[in-house]
DNA sequence: TTGTACGCGTTATCAC
DNA sequence: GTGATAACGCGTACAA
């Protein structure tokens, strides 16, 4: 009951809420039927910069003249409420144009249905098209997505993380960033009860849910092609030798050597900071160090594209002096020339997998079991590994 | 004052809470000095799948033995609190770790710090750019991003703006779908107090803020550059006729005809949907049409790419026979052979002029002047236009 | 300087 | 079936 007095009968214990009026609360005194607002002035011109006030269940229950929770319980179809009064809650609203407040629904159901996802850089078209795939999951089990990209800071991810969590997401779904090595601020929030799930760059050291790329046969698979090709000398531009990724591909691509017989040789294999820059220096760097090679095999379409562009440029013939392949199969690879043979990772479907995975141990509750899934691609040959049969 | 009797004398009005014990509230009897806690059990397990509780205000509160609201005040350094208690405050909350509840403090002050973004698709390079803009100048204020992506469905960007709403984002930054004819989702929310720009597919009916792409004259260089390459048919590929960037670059178009006594013909204005398919049904159409066109300025650069790729697979010269240009500097451009000439859009200034237009808009509170602002872009010059000098 | 009490909008748990 | 009311976590006007 309203700590309001009667300004007729002076009682308080009679007054009663009756609506607004002019978004002031109307009483009504029981004792003397009397109708008022309170009138001390609530400066009401300071907030003007703030949202002007929704509608709220409170003014439906008052409009109709029921409780709140009786409202409550109309909207969301309640079993027990009946029919009729379900029907008028239902009209009332729709003409007030209610709409629910999720913030605080979440902060009464300590759930936002909202799941947070870190990746490193959203122009990069890997990371656009997955998410897509997550939007699509998430969205159909009623669930938002937030987004936040680490532009490769470790500073910036771990600032991300924190605002995700002091924002109550229900999710994290994280690819960490390459200059990422220290996971305390994932450990951190380990224990917070929601799944975090990892992706593409994840962290060995953790026991969470991950979500992988096919590296290790991708990278094999590519590899085993140019072979094929007859190259026997295949350099291979990596990223950060720290980065699980790179170290997945680099297992892929010495796995295929070792099959088919070709001698390992360290100056083959460069580490770059897979900036473009970075990997146009370690190319030159090879073609002065081991000018003999007959293939590079970048582990970034990105990077690939440019070291075709660059070779061009030095008047290096595709692919009947080098053979070029790259690994993300990025929409331009189809449209350079000549086309880059590259491995073709599902970004659709990827996007998709974490998403449901994130379902699954949001199902299974806290006490879920970690596992690892791995999404599966497929190998493209396209011109610039594609020699002439001899 | 909560609502529990003593259960020694059975008296409500002296309990006071004192603390926590293992989650649960502890009260003290001051008429009779009883400790005690409420006996009912609240069932634990059933919210086994929720998060697992933070440390709150409250907590610390209780820890060092203060109110709430001091513990409140000195944690956001309110000069009123003196330097010791906000010492230790501050040092509590360390340890119990602490993290503020996003969602309570937005409840409370009406405020989300949040601002939805609706872009037609996150895959194109030109939104995910922008975006890169937008959240830079978001997080430096102190501002969340929400993005969503309309997938070009008229549909879609209705929900999302709804929950948006629902989610009482601060501002709204939009770009409608190509579908999008009826504003009726903008319209409903204009009066909620809130912000929302427009920008590239902007509404001519509505009297918001407006961010705009430098169409016209764009549009009007790039012609211009054409006409000077000795070019006197340009077939123009244009998108939806309602769509005011297309409107906004034909008439650059146009400009840049009548200023060179270029006749006008119909039959070489083209509107396709944008989609790549479409694109490439005009071009055809266009070359049985008026075989005899020069050039072809696409009114997107995607668009441009791909009728690149098309004219070579017929057998036709790029710049010989016919030149392309396109629109908006997508990093393909610079790979394609030849290179495509293009206008540069200046994507991530686009997208802080954005986001500042909308934090302009906020601090001049509900009554802000609507306006518009126009973001300058630069002509790029490349192979695909760049006839040999006869 | 610090504490009390209420509002923010909703859900859940009682009691009737 | 429906109503009253305590959470949810924080901010704050007003009281002390």
């Amino acid at each position: 009951m309203p700590r309001v007095k009667c300004p007729k009968c002076t009682k308080e214990h009679h007054v009663l809420k009756a609506g607004f009026i002019r978004g002031k609360q109307r009483y009504l005194c029981k004792g003397c039927d009397y109708h008022f607002t309170v009138f001390k002035e609530k400066q009401q011109d300071k907030s003007s910069r703030k949202r002007s006030r929704q509608t709220t269940i409170i003014d439906i229950a008052n409009a109709i003249g029921i409780a709140v929770s009786t409202v409550s319980r109309a909207l969301k179809d309640h079993p027990d409420i009946s029919e009729q009064t379900r029907q008028s809650v239902k009209k009332v609203a729709a003409e007030l144009n209610y709409q629910p407040n999720t913030l605080a629904q979440s902060l009464s159901k300590r759930e936002t249905r909202t799941i947070g996802v870190i990746i490193p850089d959203i122009e990069t078209h890997f990371f656009a098209s997955m998410l897509t795939g997550i939007q699509n999951v998430a969205s159909e089990a009623g669930y938002k997505v937030m987004i936040s990209q680490s532009k490769e800071s470790h500073e910036t991810e771990v600032t991300n993380t924190h605002a995700f969590m002091t924002n109550w997401v229900d999710g994290l779904l994280i690819c960490h960033s390459k200059e990422t090595k220290s996971f305390d601020h994932i450990k951190l929030y380990m224990k917070s009860g929601i799944p975090i799930i990892h992706f593409d760059r994840v962290c060995e050291e953790l026991e969470n849910s991950k979500v992988l790329l096919d590296d290790v046969d991708g990278a094999f698979q590519v590899t085993e092609h140019l072979i094929a090709q007859g190259c026997k000398r295949i350099a291979l531009i990596s990223g950060p030798a720290h980065l699980l990724v790179c170290k997945k591909r680099l297992e892929g691509y010495q796995k295929a050597l070792k099959r088919n017989n070709i001698p390992w040789d360290d100056q083959l294999i460069c580490h770059s900071d897979l900036s473009i820059d970075s990997i146009l220096q370690q190319v030159d760097g090879i073609l002065v160090k081991a000018e003999t090679i007959d293939a590079i095999f970048c582990i970034s379409d990105i990077g690939a594209i440019r070291i075709i562009v660059h070779l061009k440029n030095k008047g290096i013939k595709i692919p009947e002096q080098v053979c070029v392949a790259g690994f993300g199969n990025e929409p331009m690879g189809e449209i350079i020339e000549p086309g880059l043979t590259t491995f073709n990772l599902q970004t659709y479907k990827f996007g998709e997998t974490v998403a449901q995975l994130f379902f699954e141990q949001l199902i299974e509750g806290t006490d879920f079991i970690p596992r690892t899934k791995i999404v599966k691609g497929n190998l493209i040959i396209r011109k610039s590994s594609s020699r002439p049969i001899d």
